[in-house]
DNA sequence: CGTTATTGTCTGATATTTCAGACAATTGGT
DNA sequence: ACCAATTGTCTGAAATATCAGACAATAACG
């Protein structure tokens, strides 16, 4: 039970955990919190245990001296446990510290509002895509992506614009192989996704039809940093029977909306 | 050094540091943590060693930890440290987990969104109060008070409500003596607050008159859970200045939403 | 420019935490 | 009613993470 469990979590957090060592406390909290925020739902003790690969006994020690700080907290009354109110709250101030940050908040706020579709702020991690934050679409037709979800970046319009900067030669070394495999199977030649970063860059935006779902047509402007660089998007999630007037009329929102945002001069 | 410094974090978590003893990293980083939320602004590794009474050595281990896992993240260049973007999507993982979480966040934008108006979410957190989540008002008039900051729970509204579960002798143990006495200088007298406490509990509503500070009007209904126990409230904070007609028909507003949002039959 | 404080990195020793495993108490399936 | 799996709590022992302190390199200050 060393290394073939499946969903096993590895942080960078320490590499390899060779035979019969121990890990650092710290070490595993960082993994306990992973784990969760993948799993996304509660979990009990000893799930959280095999997911991490640490010993039950040392588990509960440290969700313990979690749930002490609130950092976690009891769901429902069968030793289920999730994120707590403490997460929250730095959670919250880390997105209001720095004025950009909540100026692009407040705009995702009012554009949601504006328009009643469904509007997310997307970026990096690693070399995945995920969504940093988001409003759903008000209306019926709701298609609400989970923020923090890590996704694979060829899914994505917004992914074609966060690589924009990198050679062809950089992209290949970046995204994993198997992330052009889409998950109704259907693969995306990596040629054709490097033209689409190409084009994206041209463009100033991106749009993808029916990519990660049959339902949805997405679009993507970029924001910019003071470097000029790409860090964050701006994405709408529409229905794919969008017409074409609301589309092209929600697009330049979204681009003008984008350009505002950037803190380059260009 | 080890007792006497001001400003030093004492969580429950570990009790007593007694002379030359050591202390787990666990409980290290939930220190550093909220004194990290206390202090609400990027903090260098060596005040932070003093402000958690650890250290530097082991906090500069624990910090790189950290900002490996994106849990914290440097913020300019001379060696500042903040929250990360991890702590940005747990949090975001716990305000979602729940549909009744969620009603309550969506009710906050709409009332935002229809009012103008600054509107806060409120709880305790042991015996203080705090701030769970707001939306500040667009106008100028801005008073922003920080999410998850504590604030003594006389001075509040909100806390009025929040107790109105507990006797006379209940509330004379709950309330550190020292939080009756406003940032001004001013004193509230117990018995008086008591008796606020009692009619905030007929009422269904409380509000308060230029009590925290000299410019706000606060006003504050409860959210009642499944038991009818008052965890939450809805409040708005207004200038001072307002209107009595526009006054009347917020609190209406409120007492409404709040009712909305509340659990329970009654 | 000399003096004092701070930062970031290392080191070795020991006080402590992680770990394996045992335990009783539940739970679940057949 | 049986057997199997799981939960939550304890234990002692070994492995190691935390700690004090030293170090060079900047920075702060008069």
């Amino acid at each position: 039970m060393s290394d073939g469990a499946t969903g096993l979590i590895e942080t960078e957090a320490g590499a390899e955990p060779r035979n019969g060592e121990r890990r650092r406390g710290i070490d595993r909290v960082i993994m306990l919190l992973e784990a969760l925020l993948r799993h996304r739902a509660p979990m009990r003790v000893g799930d959280i245990a095999k997911m991490i690969g640490a010993p039950r006994s040392t588990t509960y020690e440290i969700v313990n001296s979690l749930l002490e700080a609130e950092m976690l907290e009891n769901v429902g009354t069968e030793g289920y446990v999730y994120f707590g109110r403490a997460m929250h709250l730095f959670g919250w101030a880390y997105s209001h510290h720095n004025a950009h940050y909540r100026r692009i908040i407040e705009t995702l706020d009012k554009m949601a509002a504006e328009t009643g579709e469904t509007v997310q702020l997307c970026g990096l991690r690693g070399n995945k895509y995920i969504v940093l934050d988001c409003r759903d679409s008000s209306g019926p037709f709701r298609i609400s992506s989970d923020v923090g979800v890590e996704v694979p970046i060829p899914w994505t319009a917004s992914g074609r614009l966060l690589l924009g900067h990198m050679s062809e030669e950089e992209l290949k070394d970046f995204i994993p192989p198997g992330d052009y495999k889409l998950p109704d199977g259907r693969v995306i030649a990596p040629a054709e996704f490097f033209s689409d970063v190409a084009l994206a860059r041209r463009q100033g935006f991106s749009e993808t039809v029916a990519l990660a779902d049959r339902f949805t047509w997405c679009m993507a402007a970029p924001i910019r940093d003071s470097y000029g660089a790409i860090n964050k998007t701006l994405c709408f999630v529409l229905p794919v029977d969008t017409p074409e007037a609301r589309r092209s009329e929600l697009l330049a929102l979204l681009c003008e909306r984008a350009r505002g945002l950037s803190l380059a001069g260009s």
